[in-house]
DNA sequence: ATGGTTGCAAACAATTTGCAAATAG
DNA sequence: CTATTTGCAAATTGTTTGCAACCAT
């Protein structure tokens, strides 16, 4: 583990490397994303066993600030975070009853951004979109009504 | 009292008609939407001097499941509240800058809804959809970039 | 009368903050 | 060396819950 990418991610955004820092770059990076602060806390204490809550919400905002990883808020409580993956951007697809999330890519997206931002003169932010609904196994497994 | 068209509602969902929630009725109708549990408790105080928190929430939370109102979660922190209104369904744009939220009548999301459902099998709910982003004001404000 | 509702206080959960010690640059 | 960052504990804020009294039906 020769540090690299990452020590270069936060210098570049001129912040100091730290071993939390890391610890929690790469718990997000391994729990793949949207994940709460609890998981990536309990995540990154493999790593760092001393990492301190606080610890981890203060980092999250910093990176989040920094624009290395993406938040969102779930209906559920608590606040979700995904490291940004600029090569494959993505909105959020939330089941309300199974609470999962999926990715959706942005190409589906963006006409509707445009014709939004025409409109209403409103610039949505797709990297932060989450959509909420039912996923198609829980339309499944219960009434799956055809909505509308 | 001459009660009627909250009583209606009310009772029409097996919930019954009590002073405090007419008060939160009376209060979210005022506000108009968009509101936070704090301030449509404050509004419903000066109907209901006694109104107690817990009962708003309790109450919010019983009309939603009726669907005599919309919740949706916020970035910042605390829940937003809104009569539903059949007549003119509509999802939210909520600023980032501003905190300010307006509204979007549905029509501009379906075409993007049906898509989802068709591929993904997943189906919006738009009545819950916010899009987060930037007002064209704000935008103005700053730096106007045009995103990416 | 009787079960849904409320007020209250206390419990909970998520998140933030002040401060001294530790440390990256 | 100096400005950041961290650990910790305590404070905030948002929301839920147990329970006895209360009130709509």
């Amino acid at each position: 583990m020769g540090a690299t990418a990452f020590d270069d991610n936060l210098r570049r955004h001129g912040l100091r490397v730290t071993a939390q820092r890391l610890a929690i770059l790469d718990a997000l990076a391994g729990l793949g994303g949207h994940s709460t602060v609890r998981q990536i806390h309990q995540a990154a204490l493999r790593r760092h066993p001393d990492l301190h809550l606080a610890t981890v919400y203060r980092t999250l905002d910093a990176l989040r600030r920094a624009g290395l990883v993406d938040a969102f808020a779930s209906s559920a409580g608590s606040h979700r975070f995904a490291p940004r993956d600029p090569k494959h951007p993505h909105a959020h697809l939330l089941c309300r009853a199974c609470q999962q999330v999926n990715e959706l890519p942005l190409d589906s997206l963006i006409p509707m951004a445009k014709r939004i931002q025409r409109h209403a003169g409103f610039q949505v932010d797709l990297r932060h979109l989450t959509l909420i609904g039912t996923c198609a196994g829980c339309r499944r497994a219960s009434g799956k009504r055809t909505g509308g």
